[in-house]
DNA sequence: CCTACCGATCGGTAGG
DNA sequence: CCTACCGATCGGTAGG
């Protein structure tokens, strides 16, 4: 009896938490996935190691047979993050296209992942600031890269006449940057909106404004 | 000499961080003041209440005479940062004027107090997630307030005729305040673009969009 | 992957 | 406003 209550309780602890032999034990994803939505709900440092082993199923300690410290999930989080959007636009915005169209199929392609990473999302581009060292430099690179791709299909759009001459390129780009970056945050895909309409609205502000026809182009020019 | 020794590290001590007699003793000013610099740093849970001690020259326990806690801190400068917007927004937000005109001068308003509270604005806007309870309702409603600034202008613009028909009125005031938001983090008063050069620019974009002429209007319509 | 624990630091308080 | 300290929690590790 007393033997047969053992052995109940050793199942139900090793289905529990245990790496259950012939199952697969708890792996990096997963805690990186765990790790992802709570600091996306709470921010890193207000995440704990604890939080995150229990999330996944473990004690604290045994977290560091799969990561090297809290930093580094940090860092993997925020850099596949962001590599994600570079994957995603770099290919619709060089494409041979008029740069209006570039621009709001480049928002489109934001907007698509945002939506379907929304916590890693939050994560990249708020959190990045708690890095340090070698992984700030890291990550503030991929994010040059980020504006770059932005950057680029203004100048072209500006250039070949596409678009007008704002007063200041980079503030062109900061301003269309921060929108969509704003969008990332608010957006739900389970709202009435789709990810394409979204888009298609955030591209119109962003290419005719809000003026109603012309009212506004003439009293400039 | 000993006594000579003694007095004389009294009387750097008692300058350096007692209550001097007959000068002010440290306020809860110039606590807020070092608090809103350090959570613009660091954010709020990064940033120790021994941090906060050290920067205004007192013991850590010595806080609680001026402060009840750490996140009334935090509850004040968040509250008092989104009522600085408020108080410099509403006033151009009411004046008879075209919402094009109502629209421009707002986003001049909001950056000229970003400028000049740049560091309570990071704070006020970012970090608010970080309090709980009554505190949070308080700074939800203020920051709805804050949207319906913008929110009011946009439903007059597009009832009036001044602004075409958007598909989304809530989206296309998402789409500014995060331009505006964005605009206030990385503005920098010290650099090359004064406020009103980079209001104006903002303002373009809102209003005109980035394209030239009609080219993608004619598309649309 | 757990047990058992490390030193450091957290927000905050009692008593003067 | 300081002295002296509280219990709780932090990220992380040694040894099995």
């Amino acid at each position: 009896m007393a033997a047969h209550d053992r052995a109940g309780a050793d199942v139900a602890r090793t289905s529990r938490r245990g790496p259950t032999p012939g199952s697969d034990a708890v792996s990096v994803d997963v805690i990186k996935q765990e790790a992802t939505r709570l600091f996306a709900e709470r921010t890193y440092p207000a995440v704990g190691i604890r939080d995150i082993a229990e999330a996944v199923g473990l004690l604290p300690g045994s977290l560091y047979v799969h990561i090297r410290s809290k930093d580094e999930l940090l860092f993997l989080i925020v850099r596949d993050g962001i590599q994600l959007f570079l994957d995603a636009i770099e290919p619709v915005a060089h494409v041979a296209a008029p740069a209006g169209v570039r621009l709001q199929n480049a928002m489109g392609a934001y907007l698509a992942v945002a939506a379907e990473h929304q916590q890693q999302t939050r994560v990249a581009f708020h959190q990045w600031t708690y890095l340090q060292g070698d992984q700030r430099a890291v990550v503030v690179e991929l994010r040059q890269s980020y504006e770059k791709l932005f950057a680029d299909i203004v100048a072209e759009g500006v250039d070949s006449g596409d678009f007008r001459r704002p007063r200041s390129r980079r503030l062109a780009v900061l301003t269309i940057v921060g929108a969509l970056n704003a969008a990332g945050d608010w957006f739900d895909p389970s709202g009435s909106m789709s990810v394409d309409d979204v888009a298609a609205d955030l591209a119109d502000t962003a290419l005719r404004g809000l003026c109603e026809g012309t009212a506004y182009a003439q009293a400039d020019s």
